[in-house]
RNA sequence: CGGGGCGUAGCGCAGCCUGGUUAGCGCGCCUGCCUUGGGAGCAGGAGGUCGUAGGUUCGAAUCCUACCGCCCCGACCA
């Protein structure tokens, strides 16, 4: 491609909106344009760069058997009713009404679709396993759209779907994603993790997380710094120690004054105490009831642990104000004990001994509350969040907290979808039975803001080989002489000749603007052909990852630079 | 939806508080000269319903009201 005919529109000033130095580089480099809140056309260079990763997801998707199609991306209302979603779904599912009052939906993910194609076309167990993929342009109505393609409204996602016989099948076909998705993400040159997950409005019972490490990444990830393991920590499961922590006598429970005093750290400080010997009442809305969690001082509360422990659908942190508007109780002093709504409490704190506790009285906490004896929780499960401190569930092991962008979530189904939509199949037996599924989804455009984010310098993106637009980029410097210009251009020829991507830089801009632009756009490889070919019938070649240049006789560049290309893609392969 | 901020040329901004001729600046764009290895220089030029509607006023980018859009924080979320 000669960059004087692209749409290219590289900027030296950050747009003030773009906060990330993904979004920010997006911009700069002339990638994406915004449309409105959320939703961005795609340039050319955007595009190559969202095609290189959907060819990569592609490649090894039909490798892991699965079969490409594509669904529409209007759905009809009645399909998420029977699945029960039209309800659960919320505000994020774009609905609307089309002129015969038809109402339908924009497709945030295709499960209702796939379910209803299966339980047409699929009617065999002999025509099981089946595993089907789109890539498709998906719109789910964020609340608050941000970080240019990391959480866009619509965006482009590569979506498969698996059909077993049995769990164990599908296990099977959960297993080969499993591995398909590590193979992507190598070959796609990022550095990434797959996690442990919740498994969210999808549903299911078992699910990874793909992460790829970077600061900016929203969500939180814990990872053992001895084995493999590494999850979310909305999931991630703590494991107490054997021994019980807490010795010395039990004493009595008494009530003390504290003025004044409602956060842990103030009242420790008053009674000469630690935060890790408070119980702390947290007060929650889930789903419309008002539930108080018990955690240690010094622990937070994690909602989606909270959320699943209660199999609720919604669990919210409540404010002081909502809390006494609904319970006149004593926000700031609450406890456990006699507390007139339901009590459910971290396994931690049932550990605790001779503990300092909210009296449920304004300006009185108690002390030498011992749990089991002066109160006993409805429930008690994991509900906190876990820390750095804690150890690894899987071997005991010292653990790390780190950012991640989700680039990548696997699901195993189960028959949650088949069965509210009556999917069967005949078994061998002749019996009718639901399928056994399990999903698959990869944020192909967050992809590119991943890499962006993971790759890149005060000079603009490095992408990794594979997921660059283009290979090369070739800068003509001596537009004015004849001599510069052939030989660019027949470079230009060989090199394309050779089936490497090359981006031709013939525009009439000085040679500081094209080495800007070289570097912001940051395509790997750099080949000039200026002064130095002038005087010495020379080309230099430069990495944009290390700045290491090399200069070649301009009659072994082409073959050179397709060497090189060649080595480094090697390093890619999964 | 709650809190905060912003809408002035393609982009980044000043002007608004304290209303008053032709609304400025930088980048980019066009023409010419000159220049050509890290976003040059000079000269000339094009480009604006000041987000929209209404109001106050002799007079509104500026003051008031409503609406729309965008950004940030929160809740929410693959």
């Amino acid at each position: 491609m000669r960059y004087s005919q692209m749409l290219l529109p590289t900027t030296k000033e950050t747009p003030s909106e773009a906060e990330v130095v993904s979004h920010q580089l997006l911009l700069r480099g002339g990638f994406i344009r915004k449309l409105t809140s959320g939703v961005y056309t795609y340039l050319p260079l955007g595009l190559a760069a969202i095609r290189k990763v959907g060819q990569i997801v592609r490649e090894e998707m039909n490798r892991a058997g699965a079969q490409e199609l594509l669904m529409p991306m209007v759905q009809p209302a009645d399909l998420w009713r029977e699945s029960g979603r039209w309800q659960k779904y919320g505000a994020e599912l774009l609905r609307f009404t089309d002129r015969h009052e038809r109402e339908s939906c924009l497709g945030p993910t295709h499960e209702e679709v796939i379910t209803d194609l299966a339980r047409r076309e699929l009617q065999s167990y002999r025509q099981l396993p089946m595993s089907l993929y789109q890539i498709q342009t998906k719109f789910r109505d964020e609340i608050r759209p941000r970080f240019g393609l990391m959480r866009g409204r619509e965006f482009v996602m590569k979506d498969a779907y698996s059909f077993d016989v049995s769990d164990e099948a599908a296990g099977e076909s959960y297993d080969k994603m499993y591995q398909a998705y590590h193979r992507i993400f190598r070959r796609c040159g990022l550095d990434f993790r797959a996690v442990e997950a919740d498994t969210g409005t999808i549903g299911g019972s078992f699910s990874h997380e793909f992460m790829v490490l970077a600061q900016t990444g929203e969500d939180t990830l814990v990872i053992c710094e001895q084995c493999s393991y590494a999850a979310n920590v909305e999931k991630a499961m703590i494991v107490l120690p054997d021994e019980c922590l807490e010795t010395g006598e039990l004493q009595a429970m008494r009530k003390v004054e504290t003025p004044g005093m409602k956060k842990v750290e103030v009242v420790a400080e008053f009674l000469k105490a630690e935060p890790a010997d408070f119980i702390k009442t947290m007060v929650f809305f889930v789903d419309e009831e008002v539930v108080a969690v018990l955690v240690r001082g010094d622990r937070e509360v994690q909602p989606v642990k909270l959320k699943n422990l209660l199999h609720a659908t919604e669990v919210e942190l409540a404010d002081d104000d909502a809390v006494f508007k609904k319970t006149k109780l004593p926000v700031g002093y609450l406890g456990p004990i006699d507390l007139p709504i339901k009590v459910v409490a971290d396994q931690e704190v049932m550990r605790m001994r001779n503990c300092i506790c909210g009296a449920n009285e304004k300006q009185y906490h108690l002390t030498g509350v011992q749990p089991g004896r002066d109160f006993i929780p409805a429930m008690t499960g994991d509900l906190r969040q876990i820390t750095a401190d804690d150890s690894c569930p899987a071997c005991a092991g010292p653990l790390k907290l780190t950012e991640g962008i989700e680039v990548g979530h696997i699901f195993k189904l189960g028959t949650a979808y088949s069965e509210a939509m009556n999917a069967t199949f005949q078994d061998c037996e002749g019996q009718a039975k639901s399928f056994v599924m399990g999903c698959y989804g990869i944020g192909v455009s967050r992809v590119v803001a991943a890499a962006i984010e993971q790759n890149h310098d005060q000079h603009g993106i490095i992408f990794p080989l594979p997921l660059a637009p283009f290979q090369v980029i070739l800068l003509n410097l001596g537009l004015n002489s004849e001599d510069i210009t052939g030989a660019a251009d027949q470079l230009y020829q060989d090199l394309q000749a050779r089936g490497v991507e090359v981006l031709y830089d013939d525009r009439d801009e000085r040679p500081g603007s094209k080495f800007k632009d070289a570097d912001l756009i940051g395509i790997p490889f750099r080949v000039t052909v200026g002064k130095t070919y002038e005087k010495e019938g020379k080309i230099e070649i430069r990495n944009r990852l290390d700045g290491r240049t090399e200069t070649v006789d301009f009659d072994l560049a082409a073959d050179v630079v397709t060497g090189m290309v060649k080595t480094e893609m090697a390093r890619y392969t999964a």
